[in-house]
DNA sequence: CCTTGAGTTGAAGTGAACTTCAACTTGCAG
DNA sequence: CTGCAAGTTGAAGTTCACTTCAACTCAAGG
């Protein structure tokens, strides 16, 4: 078995047959056709649908995530450091998601857990003790920019 | 000032009015209003806001989150412990979310990262290397049951 | 061959989380 | 008292990420 039909692609990414389409009507994944006009997979999709569900766990769209895949080279099979490359800056970006979610909690148990959680007095989630008027409140917070 | 104007609870929490009467519709929030019916929100709702916003970095749905809040008292402003009680079964939330994304951190470079990735050999996403007609592949690492 | 399970398409439906709209009312500064 | 920014409502619209459907074709075992 040389290549994946889409229901044992389907089994093997843990995605459904349906989103599979999808993706592909999206520009992430691509499949070869059969003289009939069924998909083919290669096993080396794998590795992108495997990037796909990695990157939106993370919380990123579809859309950044094509973005991010168009980086790879479209006229032969993506190598390892291919790979290597565009998996290092999201590794990057994990981070930072985990520098958040560390932040968050800290806050959370030391803020709200402390029951002084009021926003605009805050010192964890308004740093600055800057009052409204200059704009957001917890999204100094809770913003990807903050 | 006593309480807020939607406008101002708006600035406040960094939530659009939309968002907000939206969020009491759906019973997440509560306002009291003026003799001409405009909303007036004591500034303890934005406890409840923030904790809304956090809730929703962790990848919680409002279902779940509007479930979590229904255990304020409902008769009295929240205390420091009912907030205390409450954030710390979510900084377990938080942490088993952190502790997600670092085991996808490590096995973006470990396993994409190498090249390796098929996703029904890498020892990493599939590690009883269970082939597939067991179901799932990709879904034993980012389920969050896995 | 024939049957049957798996695959194909475009179009429409779904659910979550909001936003926008139109038509109307309130509240406050001047 | 007036003008106007800010508030109110229900209904409809939007975006994202899919799923479902109907009508049809393909592939492979018996």
């Amino acid at each position: 078995m040389e290549t994946l039909t889409i229901g044992d692609f389907a089994a093997r990414s843990g995605v459904a047959p349906s989103a599979l389409r999808y993706y592909e009507r999206e520009g992430l994944i691509r499949s070869a056709r059969t003289s009939g006009n069924q998909r083919r997979y290669e096993r080396t999709e794998l590795r992108r649908v495997a990037f796909i569900r990695i990157a939106q766990q993370v919380g990123v769209s579809l859309d950044e995530i094509r973005a991010a895949l168009a980086e790879l080279p479209e006229n032969r099979t993506p190598t390892r450091a291919d790979w290597a490359r565009l998996s290092d800056r999201w590794r990057h970006r994990l981070e930072e998601k985990i520098a958040l979610m560390q932040r968050l909690r800290d806050d959370l148990s030391g803020c709200i857990g402390c029951g002084c959680l009021s926003l605009h007095r805050c010192k964890l989630i308004n740093p600055d003790d800057r009052l409204a008027g200059d704009g957001p409140g917890a999204r100094i917070l809770l913003d990807p920019a903050g």
